[in-house]
RNA sequence: GGCGGCGUAGCUCAGUUGGUCAGAGCGCGCGGUUCAUACCCGCGGAGUCGGGGGUUCAAAUCCCUCCGCCGCCA
């Protein structure tokens, strides 16, 4: 059952995204990582099933649908084609691209479900619990927080009805040993750690359906139940494998070398639920796991970092930003996309987080792609031009940067290997800096002056054969960059020219005719843009004197939020601090002035309106996230208040 | 509350089993160079390796403790 060297396949894997919201950095961050180590392995001239898609189905998708007047198949249309058209522009080039509600996955769901609930794996039973739609998920009494669902903090369900259950603590032990045994299942190695933990604790049967509803795959012969979307989801990854109507492509692609996902989708489902149901179906394990971090937005008032959301109003866009960088130094859209890509894997070790700025885009845009990478090609090819009519030498004699070419695709093979991307790219900036450094010791000017002009031919050949060299190791993080390198090196860039295994000297053809030299990366002139950004900021200022925009009001995230919980501050006459249920994973912590007005019990209950995206600030000691709107110039008169349907966290506008 | 991790140059971070481990990149300063996108190359760190204590001939690296931060679980 294992795959093996000629026929196999290399199966790699992102979670499919869930079609309630657009694609966002964390999807793009994902889906772009899956895509270089897709790329890497094309290029190192293995077969690849790279596959990503979206999950469609579950009640939040069909109550999204309903609010917005659609039918729920028109909609998932929709976004599912909103995520095609962003792997398209993030230069994504996946092989499969898997819907849920492909009538083949619809159909491998349920082979599933009915062969482990004929193998006993699942077992109907009673379920007893308390269930949050918006989350999907379950849980028990205990798990509750404050009587509401402890992931996001909304209302839950009480329920108590016949469902499936799959035995997920039959297999625990088994897991278990299974991670003892393969210490680089999970990376990064903390992550397996934590999981080793996790499932130490023991892990408790999942319920695997629900009460029927419009919107999922029903229980094969039983109508009133159907399918937990994450037992569907999940699936997916066999269904793009051929499972089980394929026998011949699934020997080939199970299991997959590769599964990467965001850290939140680890532990519960892709390192325990997922690795049960394969054991289930008797099927190999996938090879490795792979968790990265988030995306943060650098904290605004330097109290620590911020996760991104749309409440707090830091929402980045990698599509927007490669936009910016393109409109502020001039390079090509692709250019800039492709920068982007490199910016997201080099900026931040794989699995930890990171912090996403402008500023800090700007900087690695010119001190690695501009100094360090372009000018090399920029100082280089002209005087291939100049010197030697456009044609580089044949090489001759020892090729001085061997060693430094070896060694560079050396640590980039093993840090590739190991998912350490920002490794892998440092490497190969170790192989730029030499190159640079080449040229000022050997200097081909002078050469050239002093009529050396074959010695200056073999210096610039070398560099020229450097550069071919990087552009195959930045191949899979810049595809349309390292294309272009090609280009202007003369060479023909196709995807059978393009072997890793030509990541090696002197594999330049002699005689080669460079092309034209072009600055790739337009430099960025850091004082200039500075310059603007304060000029556009006085001229909006002053322009708009009294006036604001709509734009400038939109960017008030004003929200319904029900009052859970309202107390006095010691010592403080005026301040009542509030804790307010804005439809998010957490209630917030708001102090407000009101004391000299309201007693606390007037406030509880009451749905206000709050700014959600206010700057936090500490307020006698509390943490005040946002602030509640109220009627009265200097004290407090009357509270705005929203009739008491509205659901917490609906903007107000 | 339980388990685990982190706190190293202005910034972001590397530092396997204790002994060239005090480092890299960025930024900054100086110098060189001028082929190049004012670039590149070289040189420059008086950093108590969070505080304190301990083990050792020797600790950023092991142990204890305190402070701060984070993750998973409850």
């Amino acid at each position: 059952m294992e795959k093996t060297g000629a026929n196999g396949v290399f199966y790699v894997t992102t979670p499919i995204y869930y079609v309630n919201a657009l694609p966002h950095i964390g999807h793009s961050y994902t889906t772009v990582a899956a895509d270089v180590v897709a790329r890497y392995r094309r290029l190192r001239g293995q077969r690849v099933l790279f596959a990503t898609g979206t999950d469609e189905h579950g009640q939040k998708v069909f109550r999204s649908a309903q609010a917005q007047g659609k039918n729920p198949q028109a909609f998932v249309d929709e976004i599912a084609a909103a995520y095609q058209k962003a792997w398209k522009a993030f230069h994504i080039e996946y092989d499969a691209f898997i819907r849920t509600t492909n009538t083949t996955h619809v159909a491998t769901v349920q082979y599933v479900f009915d062969k482990l609930r004929a193998s006993g794996d699942i077992y109907p039973g009673e379920y007893e619990g308390w269930y949050c739609t918006a989350c999907e998920s379950s849980f028990r009494e205990d798990e509750l927080r404050d009587g509401n669902c402890p992931d996001c903090g909304r209302s839950v369900e009480h329920a108590s009805q016949p469902a499936y259950f799959f035995r997920t603590s039959k297999y625990a032990e088994r897991i278990l040993r299974y991670l003892e045994d393969h210490p680089d299942f999970i990376i990064p190695r903390s992550r397996q750690n934590e999981v080793i933990s996790f499932v130490s604790a023991g892990l408790r049967d999942a319920c695997v359906s629900r009460r029927r509803t419009d919107w999922d795959i029903p229980v094969p012969d039983d109508d009133s139940q159907s399918i937990y979307v994450w037992f569907d989801a999940l699936i997916n990854y066999l269904t793009v494998a051929g499972y089980p109507d394929d026998p011949e492509k699934f020997a080939q692609v199970w299991p997959p070398d590769v599964q990467l996902m965001g850290k939140d989708i680890l532990p519960r489902f892709h390192a325990t639920l997922w690795p049960a149901m394969l054991m289930a179906l008797d099927l190999p394990l996938p090879r490795q796991l792979v968790a990265h971090g988030w995306w943060v937005a650098p904290a605004s008032d330097k109290t620590g970092l911020t996760k991104i959301s749309k409440s707090k109003g830091n929402v980045i866009d990698p599509l927007q930003a490669a936009a910016n960088l393109a409109h502020v130094s001039g390079a090509d859209g692709d250019v800039a996309v492709d920068a982007i890509r490199y910016y997201m894997l080099r900026e931040v070790t794989f699995g930890l987080d990171g912090v996403f700025s402008m500023d800090s885009v700007v900087d690695r845009f010119n001190a690695d792609l501009a100094n360090d990478l372009g000018n090399l090609l920029n100082r280089s090819l002209p005087l291939v031009h100049r010197f030697l009519a456009g044609c580089l030498p044949a090489p001759s004699g020892d090729l001085e940067l061997t060693e430094d070419i070896e060694a560079a695709r050396q640590a980039c093979e093993q840090a590739m290997d190991q998912y350490d991307f920002s490794g892998a790219l440092e490497a190969l900036w170790a192989l730029v800096r030499r190159a640079n450094k080449f040229l000022d010791e050997r200097a081909p000017w002078n050469l050239h002056k002093a009529g050396h002009t074959e010695a200056a031919g073999q210096v610039l050949y070398e560099v020229a054969d450097v550069a071919r060299c990087v552009a195959l190791g930045i191949a899979p993080f810049m595809p349309y960059v390292a294309a272009e390198i090609w280009r202007q090196l003369g060479l023909e860039e196709t995807q059978e020219t393009m072997r890793w295994q030509d990541f090696a000297p002197g594999r330049t053809p002699a005689h080669t005719a460079v092309g034209e030299p072009r600055p790739i990366f337009p430099r960025i002139d850091v004082n200039k843009l500075q310059q603007a950004e304060v000029e556009q900021k006085a001229r909006q200022e002053k322009s708009t004197e009294g006036l604001v925009t709509l734009a400038e009001f939109a960017r008030v995230d004003l929200r319904a939020g029900k009052v859970l919980a309202a107390e006095r501050i010691p010592k403080a006459d005026k301040l009542l601090k509030l804790i307010v249920d804005v439809g998010e994973d957490q209630p917030r912590e708001i102090v407000a002035g009101l004391a000299p007005r309201f007693q606390p019990e007037d406030l509880v209950g009451l749905t206000v309106v709050v700014v959600a995206n206010l700057e936090p600030a500490t307020i006698r000691g509390a943490r005040s996230q946002g602030m509640v709107l109220a009627a009265g110039a200097q004290e407090p008169v009357a509270m705005v208040v929203l009739s008491p349907d509205c659901p917490p966290g609906t903007k107000v506008r």
